[in-house]
DNA sequence: CATATTATGTGATCACGCTCATATTAAATA
DNA sequence: TATTTAATATGAGCGTGATCACATAATATG
């Protein structure tokens, strides 16, 4: 493609087809977002996706490399926008635990709707061991550990060795495992766990 | 089946028969132990496990309800021998952070041929809302929580609430998970996480 | 406009874990 | 031993995620 050539005709076209194709990546999105909340992760075939967003079964994979690369993305998007909420909310007075508190209870809120699809999450995205075949998961996983890194630098912790980033996330794993099987009604159970986590850590970092 | 009627030579036929099915039973392990090694879980068929031990590809599924059921199993094997290893060197003036290090380092040394296959076990087994499908991880998985208990009533915390057990769950599970993706020569990586992980619990607990 | 090239959609097909109706073998009974 | 009953082995087949050769459509070139 002769790009030096383009003119604003073909820019436009080509902005259409563009919008296209991500209109119906957002189908696709949509679609598996309601399915995955209602029916669950693993009850949720691609070929039901496929067929609810009016694609062959094999089209999907021209949008996503597996099926867990959808609800990367949907964790993405949701993650996103916990850290706009967090960043909103936060209190100038707060001291290092709560700071984690609040950043990962504003998580769980956002995450809320795909609570019954945790599980493939953590196996793939958030685990840290996870292999790097989905871009959005690799990401995903910085963009989580980026903000934990800076919450810390904001505490006085300089720079956080790699020992001290892999316990916060042990707990941070823990809570959001945890979390994907609470049943209590306003997930205090998993605000309790959070709680104690995030305050075992904090007291561990100002020893 | 009449038992009451039972001979001595019925006894002895039956249990001839009996050993016979445990020895396949034990050949699927034993062929399943070492492709896991050296081909790692999932590039490991049950197909392959079948045709190794010389039986159908059914008929494994007669033994085990999973594939997972397997890896289980043989973990099972080596956490047991793993537990007598650390009651066997366990020091009578270890404290708390000391005994959990040793009891969980003695649990790296004896999963070590497993090493590549940690992840079907962490999802299927050691994780805390795992389903109770495979009975051999609800045991497996109450085996270890119940030596953690053990250590830490011998360190003097009476009764550990579902809080602490959980967050010592998390900091297992991930030095666990870091292990898995561990390439230092000896392990020395995730010693040092474990050790970190245990000080740390082991301050908050005698705080 | 006609043709070549490139990008995208399609569904048949694969490999996998797992199931199940049937065949086969062993045990119990007469 | 002959016959019935129970236990076990078998492999064809299912549903699934993912792939791939091919069809179709969009774009570039002459």
């Amino acid at each position: 493609m002769l790009w030096k050539s383009a003119t604003a005709a073909m820019e436009s076209l080509m902005r259409i087809t563009a919008d296209e194709k991500a209109a119906t990546r957002q189908r696709i999105l949509d679609a598996a977002k309601v399915m995955f909340r209602t029916k669950g992760f693993d009850q949720t075939t691609t070929r039901d996706i496929a067929r609810e967003t009016g694609i062959a079964a094999g089209t999907m994979f021209n949008y996503f490399n597996t099926k867990e690369a959808v609800v990367v993305e949907l964790a993405g998007h949701a993650l996103k926008k916990a850290a706009r909420d967090f960043g909103r909310n936060r209190r100038e007075d707060a001291v290092l635990a709560e700071d984690l508190f609040a950043s990962i209870a504003a998580q769980l809120r956002a995450l809320r709707p795909m609570q019954k699809s945790i599980r493939p999450l953590l196996d793939t995205a958030l685990s840290p061991v996870a292999s790097p075949k989905i871009d959005a998961a690799v990401t995903l996983r910085a963009d989580v550990s980026e903000q934990f890194v800076r919450i810390l630098t904001d505490h006085g912790v300089v720079e956080p060795s790699a020992v001290t980033l892999n316990i916060l996330w042990s707990l941070y794993v823990g809570v959001l495992t945890f979390w994907g099987g609470d049943k209590s009604p306003k997930q205090e159970d998993s605000l309790a766990q959070l709680d104690h986590s995030m305050r075992m850590f904090a007291d561990w970092m100002s020893r």
